[in-house]
DNA sequence: TGACACCTGCGT
DNA sequence: ACGCAGGTGTCA
């Protein structure tokens, strides 16, 4: 479900009902007690009573930052779905995680995979959450250079790369492919043998693709739903994910290939994206 | 680097 | 019945 555009807008959609409330108590299900860190007593005792002061994401983490000085971090995986609704509201299974809010409403978590994460930390746990995170897509000091030479210092294939959320933040399967599409380069090509120039387009690719999913309030391909339970518009957009083995490349009108670079399903066009651009 | 694990549900 | 899914963690 949440790559960074989709996280970012659960966090914008999440932000004026949450901002500033307090927190009275915190319910966790029976079902799924390992869903948050430390244990649902610790968690609840240092959730309840306290205030919500901003609400911020670092990649495709979303954080709740209280006014004890600690930090709610809340990882989406796959199936992970918030939203702020009246407690009378018809609940659905898989909710996880609640809270009860100063002004009537209630916080609900809900995840059919059950594959993420809730964890409350404290400002020197959040240090060492920050630096294992690679640095913003749109972070200023991400230049076309360092990144160039990011991808020289890794020997690594490129696109399980852009997925290791330690090299950069915030990318995932949809958006990687996007980006590599767009910049006509190869999945399986190594991160060491880019030129300077097809870095730089990748750079601008990657932020091209996020910044027009963000716009377009992300991708539902099945689940996603932000913090109002709307599903995103970006699915349209997609140019080479929503694509099947065999579909026409929306560019040149050569066949699409589908396979695993590492273990993750691969759209890309090996016409507009050739394993050895010198020899073209 | 890959194989597999963690889970449930949906489409073929 | 089987393959596949927006993610990541751990093992060899």
């Amino acid at each position: 479900m949440p790559e960074l555009p989709e996280v970012e807008t659960v966090r914008r959609t999440l932000a004026p009902h949450l901002t500033g409330r307090r927190i009275l108590q915190t319910h966790i299900g029976e079902y799924r007690r390992t869903v948050a860190t430390p244990d649902p007593e610790r968690f609840c005792a240092r959730m309840d009573g306290r205030s919500i002061v901003e609400l911020g994401r670092r990649g495709k983490f979303l954080l709740f930052r209280l006014d004890s000085g600690d930090t709610v971090t809340i990882h989406l995986r796959m199936t992970g779905e918030l939203s702020v609704v009246e407690p009378a509201a018809a609940t659905t299974p898989h909710m996880h995680l609640w809270f009860d809010l100063d002004d009537g409403r209630q916080l609900r978590y809900y995840d059919v995979r059950k594959f993420g994460r809730w964890s409350l930390i404290t400002p020197a746990q959040f240090e060492l959450f920050d630096q294992s995170i690679g640095p913003e897509p749109f972070d200023p000091e991400l230049t076309a250079e360092t990144f160039a030479s990011m991808l020289r210092g890794r020997r690594r294939i490129l696109k399980p790369l852009l997925l290791d959320q330690s090299f950069i933040a915030g990318i995932g399967n949809i958006y990687a492919d996007e980006a590599l599409f767009r910049a006509g380069i190869h999945p399986r090509r190594h991160s060491h043998e880019l030129t300077a120039d097809e870095a730089e387009r990748l750079l601008c690719e990657i932020r091209w693709v996020l910044s027009s999913a963000l716009e377009h309030r992300g991708t539902t391909l099945r689940d996603y739903r932000d913090g109002n339970g709307e599903p995103g518009e970006n699915l349209s957009r997609l140019q080479i994910y929503s694509l099947d083995h065999d579909d026409p490349c929306p560019r040149c009108g050569a066949r699409i290939v589908r396979d695993v670079v590492g273990q993750r399903g691969t759209r890309f066009c090996p016409s507009c994206q050739p394993v050895n651009p010198q020899a073209k």
